[in-house]
DNA sequence: ATAAGCACGC
DNA sequence: GACGTACGTGCTTATA
C-alpha cells in the first residue's frame, strides 16, 4: 500500500550517508546567457526555479544552468527581462517546485509566468497528499541519481497521475489554481491599524482587571496562562471538583469544555474563560496583525498553502485568515478592521451555503434530502421535522438547533455518544435522534455504508474529481485507529468535493476579471467564501460574475445557493 | 527546539 | 473499559 513499493521500494533509495552533489553550468557572462535563451528557445519544456541571489534552468535533465542575481534590484531586473520571451511562450511547460514562489519573485521584477505549469509539489500532493512535499524530503526519497532533482519527479509523478487518473485534477484545476493564489496574495489586505491599537489598548487595561479578580479569588498570584499552575489553582487549592481524567502528562485539564461544566460552582471560572478568550484575541490578532503589514504597500499579504491539507482544502498561514474572529462580539469587533484598500473599493462577500449538506445530497442521492434543497427549505427546520415528527412550522428552536447538529455530526462521522455530549442529552435520546434521522435519510445511511465499504476494498477515497485520501488504517484491528478511517472515509469525499468546487470557482473568476481587466480583487478564501475588494464602479458586474461563477462551478442535482453582501468592512460584507 | 494545551475559523 | 465529530494555524507555557 505503501508509496514506495510504486516505485520499486527502497532499493533504489542511497544510503543518507552519500551527498548527492549536482554540477552546474555556470552562466556569467552575455554571450553564455544568449546562449542559454537560445537553448531555451528551442525546447519545449524546461525546469526553473528562482531564489533571492540565483536560478537556475534546466532544458533537460543533464544540463543545469546557475546563474547568479545581481543585488541591485535594477540589474537584477534587466537580467531577468532578457528572459521575458521564454517565459511569456505559454506553448512551453516549466518544471518546478512550488511555481508560486517563482511566480511572486518574478511578480516583483514585473515578469510574468505565462507558460504551462508542471509543480512537482502539488503533482505529489495528489498522489500522497499526507506526505512531505518538501524538495528535500523528494531528493531523499526519489532523486536517483545526479540529475536535475525536478526533471526526475517530474517524469516520476507525470506517470502516477497518468495512473491515478489526477491528470485533469491537475491540469485543469491545481495548476491554473496557483497563479490564482499568487494574484491573491499579491493582491494583499487592507486592515485597519488604528482601529487594532485602540482595541489593543482596551483588552490590556480589561485583561488586568479580570487578572486582579482572579488573584483575589485564587488568594494568590499565579500564571494564567499555564494550564498546569491553573488547574492547581482550581482543582486542589480552591477544592472545585476535578474532572475524571487527567491529561495524558498528568496534568487536569482545563480547556473551555471542562470549565463550562463547573462555572456555577466559583466566579473565578467565568474569568478565566474571559481571560482565555481575551488574551487569545489581543495576541493572536489584535496584536500580531499590524506586525505583518508590509511596509512597501502597507497591506496584508497572508501565503494561501495548496498542498497542506489531507482533503483538498487550502490552508492559510503568516498570518492564517482563514480563522479570523467572528463568533463572539469582541471578536466580531477584530473583523471590523479588515477593510477596503482605498475609498474607491468596498468589500464584497460571498459564501456557499450549506455547501456540504448539498454535497451529501448529491452524492448520496437521498430523496428526502434532495427535495428539501429542491424546495428551498431551511435544511436544519426540516431535518428537524422530520427526526421529531412535526410539520415544519411546528419545529422549535431547541429541535432545530439539535438537528442542526446532526446533520454536521453526518458530515464528520459522528457517534451517538459524541452527538449526545455535544447537546447535553442522554445517549439513549441520542441514539433515538440518529436512528430516526437514518430511517427519514436512507440514502444518507446506504452513501456512509458505501464510503467505508469502498475504502475498504480499495484504501482509498474519493471527492467528486477524483482527487483522493488514502486510509490505511481502514482495515485495522484497533477500532480506534480504525473508526478514525471511517469518519475519514466519510468526511474526506464531502469537504474534498467542496474544495473541489470552490477551487473551480476561484479559477473561472480569476480568468474572467483578467480578461475584462477588472480593477477590483480577489484577496480571501475561507473555504465556502470569497472575499473581493471591489472597486466601486465594478460591483454590479463583478457581483453578477462571482454569483454565476460560484454557483456554476461544479454542477449538482440539487441547487447550489450563493449569498453574496457588501460593507466597508469584512464583518459588514459578512 | 519541541511538545502540550488551548482557542480561533470552516 | 476505552473511545467518543472532519480540516487547519498559532499562541503561551513547560521541558529538553
Amino acid at each position: 500500500m505503501a508509496t514506495l513499493d510504486l516505485f520499486g521500494g527502497f532499493d533504489e533509495e542511497p544510503a543518507a550517508n552519500i551527498v548527492k552533489a549536482r554540477e552546474f553550468i555556470i552562466v556569467k557572462d552575455d554571450s553564455q546567457i544568449n546562449e542559454l535563451i537560445d537553448s531555451l528557445k528551442k525546447c519545449d519544456i524546461f525546469s526553473f526555479h528562482i531564489e533571492t541571489r540565483e536560478m537556475t534552468f534546466a532544458v533537460n535533465p543533464n544540463d543545469i544552468y546557475k546563474i547568479e542575481l545581481p543585488v541591485d534590484d535594477e540589474k537584477c531586473k534587466d537580467l531577468l527581462t532578457k528572459f521575458s520571451c521564454i517565459f511569456n511562450d505559454n506553448e512551453k511547460t516549466i518544471i518546478g517546485h512550488n511555481i508560486k514562489t517563482d511566480i511572486s519573485i518574478l511578480a516583483k521584477y514585473g515578469l510574468e509566468i505565462n507558460n504551462k505549469l508542471w509543480d512537482c509539489m502539488i503533482a505529489h500532493y495528489l498522489i500522497e497528499p499526507e506526505l512531505n512535499h518538501s524538495l528535500d524530503y523528494l531528493n531523499d526519497i526519489y532523486a536517483t541519481d545526479n540529475t536535475d532533482i525536478r526533471w526526475q519527479l517530474y517524469d516520476k509523478f507525470k506517470a502516477l497521475l497518468s495512473e491515478n487518473d489526477l491528470e485533469n485534477l491537475f491540469h485543469n484545476i491545481e495548476m491554473p489554481l496557483v497563479r490564482v493564489l499568487a494574484k491573491m496574495e499579491s493582491n494583499g489586505v487592507k486592515i485597519d491599524i488604528n482601529g487594532l491599537k485602540q482595541i489593543s489598548e482596551e483588552q490590556a487595561k480589561e485583561i488586568a482587571n479580570i487578572e486582579n479578580s482572579i488573584y483575589e479569588i485564587a488568594g494568590t498570584t499565579f500564571n494564567i496562562g499555564s494550564p498546569k499552575q491553573l488547574g492547581e489553582i482550581l482543582f486542589d487549592k480552591l477544592q472545585i471538583k476535578a474532572p475524571a481524567k487527567k491529561t495524558k502528562t498528568g496534568q487536569y485539564p482545563t480547556g473551555e469544555e471542562v470549565l463550562q461544566k463547573i462555572i456555577n460552582e466559583n466566579p473565578i471560572v467565568q474569568h478565566i474563560l474571559d481571560y482565555r478568550s481575551l488574551t487569545k484575541l489581543k495576541s493572536t490578532y489584535v496584536d500580531a496583525l499590524p506586525s505583518l503589514v508590509s511596509p512597501y504597500d502597507g497591506l496584508i499579504h497572508t501565503s494561501f498553502n495548496q498542498a497542506v491539507t489531507a482533503t483538498g482544502r487550502l490552508s492559510s498561514n503568516n498570518p492564517n485568515l482563514q480563522n479570523i474572529p467572528v463568533r463572539t462580539d469582541k471578536g466580531r469587533e477584530i473583523r471590523k478592521a479588515f477593510v477596503p484598500r482605498d475609498e474607491n473599493h468596498i468589500l464584497l462577500a460571498a459564501d456557499y451555503s450549506q455547501i456540504e449538506l448539498r454535497i451529501i445530497a448529491h452524492l448520496s442521492g437521498d430523496q428526502a434530502m434532495q427535495s428539501a434543497f429542491r424546495e428551498g427549505l431551511d435544511i436544519h427546520a426540516d431535518t428537524a421535522a422530520r427526526v421529531y415528527g412535526v410539520d415544519i412550522k411546528d419545529v422549535t428552536s431547541e429541535m432545530r438547533r439539535n438537528a442542526k447538529a446532526v446533520n454536521f455530526g453526518i458530515i464528520y462521522g459522528m457517534s451517538a455518544f459524541g452527538l449526545a455530549e455535544r447537546l447535553k442529552i442522554s445517549r439513549s435520546e441520542a441514539s433515538e435522534i440518529i436512528k430516526n434521522y437514518f430511517k427519514e435519510y436512507v440514502g444518507i445511511q446506504e452513501y456512509i455504508d458505501k464510503q467505508v465499504d469502498f475504502a475498504k476494498q480499495y484504501g482509498y477515497v474519493e471527492t467528486m474529481l477524483g482527487r483522493r485520501r488514502y486510509l490505511r488504517d481502514i482495515n485495522s484491528g484497533n477500532s480506534v485507529v480504525r473508526n478514525f478511517a471511517e469518519r475519514n472515509a466519510i468526511n474526506a469525499p464531502i469537504q474534498g468535493s467542496s474544495a473541489d468546487m470552490i477551487k473551480i470557482a476561484m479559477i473561472n473568476i480569476h480568468n474572467e476579471m483578467k480578461a475584462r481587466d477588472m480593477k477590483s480583487k480577489m484577496i480571501l478564501q475561507v473555504h465556502d467564501e470569497l472575499v473581493f475588494d471591489v472597486h466601486k464602479e465594478e460591483l454590479d458586474i463583478l457581483s453578477e460574475l462571482v454569483k454565476d461563477k460560484m454557483t456554476n462551478a461544479l454542477p449538482l442535482n440539487v441547487p447550489i445557493e450563493v449569498n453574496l453582501n457588501t460593507g466597508t468592512n469584512w464583518l459588514e460584507a459578512h
